[in-house]
DNA sequence: GTCTTTGTTGGCAC
DNA sequence: AGTGCCAACAAAGA
């Protein structure tokens, strides 16, 4: 699920927590030792949570002395507000405690997501080669990092270190409404295609932020409510197929998505 | 039992 | 050296 809108409202609900101080942070699960929330603790406790932030699939969260939480949700991970509560919601790893006894809880069912404290945010971004978020970048540096590649569409739009935030499923859509083959080479590409295919990206997460994040709630012609093989295509009515591109499953509709 | 899954990483091939 | 691709990771659901 956390692809760039999905993490956008986690964003959101985390910045719920801004202007609160961390009372304490408690493990409740089985992804973290108790070392490492304890030395969560000797850092954060009693710091207060200000402004949160985000770049492609990572969330922010950055306390008044200057550290920053990063929270990266892996395959299944989500951030929840709870408020007094005596129960945790399934699969909560971490739970932050705030001074007016709601709490921000860290959920991931399969434990393949992170969470750490970081002093210097900058450092951290180019160590782990977070590109430009998706959102971020400029029509004039997309077009020069798609021209660059020698790699199928799908496969770019994928790659984080040149442009983040865009996984499996947003790929799809990406493609589906761009009207692009998700197998097409990228230096195949026109011009104008490209221009086509930023504007569409942008579009697209643009719209499903403000849908939430929920495909119940996303438009008429989107491919993802519809994703799976056999269903038909929102627009021509055609057959989706999957395929496999670097390993992943890729749903397209073959006659709106043309090599 | 088997197979698939939204993300990232390490290792292999070119 | 740089890129591209895929298996592996963990765990659950179909």
């Amino acid at each position: 699920m956390p692809e760039l809108p999905d993490v956008e409202n986690f964003r959101k609900t985390a910045q719920k927590a801004g202007g609160k101080k961390i009372k304490e942070i408690k493990n409740t699960g089985d992804q973290f030792s108790d070392k490492e929330v304890g030395s969560m603790n000797e850092r954060l406790k009693n710091k207060w949570l200000e402004t949160t932030s985000r770049r492609g699939k990572y969330l922010f969260m950055h306390t008044d002395a200057g550290e920053t939480v990063v929270c990266h949700f892996g395959m299944t991970g989500e951030m929840e507000y709870a408020g007094e509560r005596k129960e945790l919601p399934r699969y909560s790893k971490l739970q932050f405690v705030l001074d007016n006894n709601h709490s921000l809880v860290y959920i991931s069912k399969r434990k393949l997501g992170k969470v750490e404290i970081v002093d210097e945010l900058e450092k951290y971004i180019r160590e782990n080669e977070i590109g430009p978020d998706a959102l971020d970048i400029g029509p004039d540096d997309f077009t020069a990092f798609i021209k660059g590649k020698n790699s199928m569409l799908k496969s770019a739009l994928m790659d984080q270190s040149s442009i983040s935030g865009i996984g499996n499923i947003y790929s799809d859509e990406i493609m589906f409404q761009a009207g692009l083959h998700p197998g097409i080479k990228c230096s195949k590409l026109k011009d104008k295609d490209i221009q086509n295919l930023y504007d569409t990206m942008r579009s697209v997460l643009e719209t499903t932020i403000e849908k939430g994040a929920n495909p119940e709630n996303f438009p008429e012609n989107y491919l993802i409510p519809r994703r799976n093989e056999g269903e038909s295509c929102p627009v021509c009515n055609g057959e989706i197929k999957m395929i496999k591109i670097s390993g992943r499953g890729t749903y397209f509709c073959p006659s709106c998505q043309k090599k």
